[in-house]
DNA sequence: AATAAACTGGACTGTCTAGTTCATTTTGTT
DNA sequence: AACAAAATGAACTAGACAGTCCAGTTTATT
């Protein structure tokens, strides 16, 4: 007479979902398991129950955090305008990066990096690696057409995203604040694709 | 009959350097300062009465290390040879950026720059800002001997400074070791120098 | 309806830490 | 030598936090 009942699945996301948001905005030491528990409507019991302590916890939710990233989808772009196509992409790349979640990700994981290898590493390749083989596979896709002349579409992909990231990037990670109007940006963005483009003609 | 004695000099720096390697190591939350003390071979008390409190002993050691940061000196470089110039460019860059030194301090910045953004700006501009302000006086340099065809030299400088970046920088901040060889970062060097000035001739 | 597991809320333990207090010792100055 | 400030060390306060315990309540399954 198994009377086996499942853990609630809701309370589980619940419990995730705080975890997250709290964890990365606040870092591991300065999140406490009580202020989880309350954020998520849930007893602390409850917490502990579904993950046995904060370290699984802080894991599974760098995990989760991974595993919803959303790509890009590049199987759309058009081939035989180069200039606008990588204008667009780096548009697109550049909300990615500053957007608030990915910015508080990145941090969480660089900043722990010591004390969580392992999950440093799982971003790393969820995020970062995921989107240069993307952007990769184009390149290679410019250099068949011969659009562009790219011998190494991954030296190339790092090439163009780490040009893009230009001075904004920063700007986010150190939480400086409107500094620079977006017309700048466009520009930074525009010179940057004729630089790339001329450079791999 | 003033009898003014001035705290040990010697203490204040021991507890400065304990302090910056301490809150760089393991930044804030994480460190005590009973460790500090420790560290610095100096009663507790010693600490607080050169520096009131936990926040102003933080302050203080991030400042003391955007301070004492050595720059570039780029008076010595030939400019008749771009290629040769921007490759050695790019490896002292790339040493300094992936130093330990470096990196720490910087990971404690962009994470702790919620809660001490007048820190955050202060690395920011005597890190980041002040090497790219050295750098786009090359870029000017290489304009006005007509070596080079650069209109905007700071967007430049950020340009070149973030190709050199590559996938390096992101590994160091991850923490993730020896995937690379160094043959390989002087591949990506190359490539990307050679993309630069290509790009900007 | 009966049952057992999931959940709750609150109290509790042990540990850690920022900051204070104080009696004692060291040290620079006059 | 005498003085006073600086430094020590150890104990102390007060609060936070991880993790546990438990008595009572809810809820899914049989």
């Amino acid at each position: 007479m198994a009377k086996i009942r499942s853990k609630n699945e809701t309370k589980r996301k619940q419990i995730l979902a705080a975890a997250t948001i709290l964890f990365t905005e606040q870092g591991y030491a300065s999140t406490s398991m009580d202020l989880i528990a309350k954020q998520a409507e849930v007893s602390k019991q409850t917490v502990y129950s579904h993950f046995g302590s904060k370290d699984e916890l802080f894991s599974a939710a760098i995990q989760h955090k991974c595993e919803s990233s959303q790509m890009f989808d590049l199987s759309s772009f058009d081939l035989s305008d180069p200039q606008s196509t990588l204008l667009s992409l780096a548009h697109r790349f550049i909300n990615v990066l500053t957007s608030k979640e990915g910015l508080a990700i990145h941090k969480v994981c660089a900043f722990e990096s010591k004390a969580y290898p392992q999950l440093s590493e799982l971003y790393y390749q969820a995020g970062p690696i995921r989107i240069t083989g993307e952007v990769a596979e184009l390149m290679k896709a410019f250099n068949q057409k011969n659009i562009l002349s790219i011998k190494n579409p991954w030296h190339a992909a790092l090439q163009f995203l780490n040009l893009m990231k230009g001075e904004l990037w920063m700007q986010m990670e150190f939480n400086i604040k409107d500094k620079v109007s977006s017309q700048e940006v466009d520009d930074y963005l525009s010179s940057s694709v004729a630089l790339f483009i001329r450079g791999y003609s």
